[in-house]
DNA sequence: GATATAATGTAACCTATGTTACAGACAAAA
DNA sequence: TTTTGTCTGTAACATAGGTTACATTATATC
């Protein structure tokens, strides 16, 4: 049975009650998406919410010059805040969403999710963390930014991954922090002859 | 009488029926504060929810270096969502708010926000609409600061002001920005005279 | 194995921003 | 008027990070 597994990611539906279970499911509609998908382009307006079952999604900004920084990833049993946001306001999503893997998952529309939101404290509540902690992560990022040496920044973008191995290549770290793949492979040479980590093609080792 | 005041700032009281009015000024408490006082700090948790009837404040992030760089002002009609965030998620403020100005205004206690909430969908409404408002704040706050140079962050913090004569020193046009005074004096000479600016000690023209 | 493609290494360079240090100019207070 | 503190100007310098360009590996495909 499909539903199973949104019932053991998403923490919200743990509390739900049987009617509140029955509102979802019966407006929720099931998608698949392969890799490299674009879910939605920064401007776009969401009809509806995404919650992943499967897989991984990046949300990301871009200037006009087609430079990236990535906000967040959202995997399966989270919610991404932007595409949230932009359906439950019917504002123009901030960010671009990519599709890091297949996705698979249940989208549910601006209609129900606004009368569920109505209905259910509890999936009301988790709005509001939601916002709440996106929020505060979005402040760290401005704070890193602006005042972390990239280094830093590196590290604990694979310091964050809690893995020893670590598959990601210098492009992409490059792009998930807003910089060049040049500098990336620089630093990670010192940060390599420093022993923090170990470099191979396709793979870092911390 | 008082209650005028936050009834024309704040757009949801215009909406209020007499309920919801009676629900919020029967909690709410008059409050006043003089220019530089700190509201809260950074890892502070919030009681309460201030809505202003007069004056500015400032919410702005800090590194332990003591540099810090300003997210937004709020003025009287807005609602501060670092504090709104605290307080109905009960998680420590992600930023300190200190007043640029007097301030006067009214405090709602973590409770009758709650309820207030869960009463009125106007209310809960407004609350969404803030925190979708401020993500993009945010998030186009980021996208600034990596891809804009400081030169057009400058430029546009000044036009923001909306008038000729900005009453301002280089010093605190840093401090907004997150950067150093010399920067920006330097800056600003070279947008003196490319015919940008016209600077004065204490104000700038544009 | 041969070849093409993707990933990495590295050098040489450029520039925006940050830092330190000090001087002059203005404004308020005495 | 003198003094004191605040604001601005500017020079000289340091450096992190971005750019270009090209060589060298590793992996996949033929």
């Amino acid at each position: 049975m499909r539903e199973k597994i949104i019932e053991e990611k998403y923490c919200f539906f743990k509390d739900f009650n049987n009617q509140e279970k029955e509102k979802f499911f019966s407006h929720a509609k099931k998608v698949s998406f392969s890799k490299d998908e674009i879910l939605f382009w920064q401007g776009d307006l969401c009809g509806g919410i995404l919650y992943i079952t499967k897989g991984t999604l990046k949300v990301y900004l871009q200037n006009e010059d087609g430079d990236e920084i990535t906000l967040y990833n959202v995997e399966a049993g989270e919610q991404c805040v932007v595409n949230t946001s932009s359906t439950i306001t019917s504002t123009p999503a901030l960010g671009s969403a990519i599709t890091l893997s297949d996705v698979e998952g249940y989208i549910l529309d601006t209609k129900s999710v606004k009368e569920l939101m109505k209905y259910s404290d509890i999936y009301q509540e988790y709005m509001f963390s939601l916002f709440a902690l996106k929020l505060t992560s979005l402040a760290t990022l401005v704070e890193d930014i602006k005042f972390k040496p990239l280094r830093d920044r590196i590290l604990s973008f694979l310091k964050d991954k809690n893995k020893q191995k670590i598959e990601i290549t210098h492009d992409k770290i490059a792009q998930n922090l807003g910089t060049s793949r040049v500098v990336v492979s620089r630093i990670l040479k010192d940060l390599e002859e420093e022993g923090h980590v170990k470099l191979y093609r396709g793979f870092i080792h911390i």
